[in-house]
DNA sequence: TGCTCGATTGTCT
DNA sequence: GACAATCGAGCAC
């Protein structure tokens, strides 16, 4: 089942905590590219100084203050795209990392490698397997626009930790990572 | 108008 | 482990 708007209505945290597991969908061609969130990072509004809405709304953050639901990406260190989802509150939650489910030969062919491994474990890795580019901002996360998260029903264990490559706000223990428990149905574990 | 630095990655040592 | 690539947003003046 495709997430609903609700779903991101809810604190950054909440949302970030819930989509570990989730399936990340990418319409392309009639294809399916997809893969299962495995790290988030949760950013908060006017309270959260390691958030871009931190000093208030921009041309850039302008997403951020738009409805839950919607995707905002940006661009970084002049040679990357990273992928957020709105949530409530002026916040948005950082996709980092996904395990490569469906598409590996679109995403491999987008990312120039074969590393199976390396295909979508990191920000700006996720975004360039996905295809997802600054055309994606502002728009809702469903269906019609080919990009979309979905719950297929796997749980996974959620750890928590600090966040990573920031410099303010690194008190806060925003970041939530998945992991396979051990004695799942085989069904449910990771490949290989 | 100019300058600094970043929610990163790939490459080299 | 260290660092260059690369450029726009945000801030200082």
């Amino acid at each position: 089942m495709i997430l609903p708007p609700e779903f991101y209505a809810r604190k950054p945290v909440e949302v970030a905590r819930d989509l570990i597991g989730k399936v990340l969908v990418r319409l392309m061609d009639g294809r399916r590219v997809s893969g299962r969130i495995l790290e988030t990072e949760a950013y908060g509004g006017s309270d959260d100084p390691a958030s871009h809405a931190f000093r208030g709304k921009t041309r850039r953050n302008a997403p951020m203050f738009g409805p839950p639901g919607r995707a905002y990406v940006y661009f970084v260190y002049g040679n990357h795209f990273c992928f957020n989802v709105v949530t409530a509150g002026v916040g948005a939650v950082l996709l980092r990392s996904v395990q490569p489910l469906e598409g590996l030969d679109i995403m491999k062919k987008l990312r120039g490698t074969e590393d199976e491994e390396n295909l979508a474990s990191g920000p700006g890795k996720l975004t360039r397997a996905f295809g997802i580019t600054p055309d994606f901002n502002g728009l809702p996360l469903c269906r019609e626009t080919g990009l979309f998260i979905e719950d297929d029903g796997t749980r996974l264990e959620v750890r928590r930790t600090p966040r990573i490559g920031i410099s303010r706000g690194t008190e806060r223990k925003w970041r939530f990572v998945g992991e396979w428990r051990l004695g799942q149905d085989s069904n449910l574990r990771p490949p290989g």
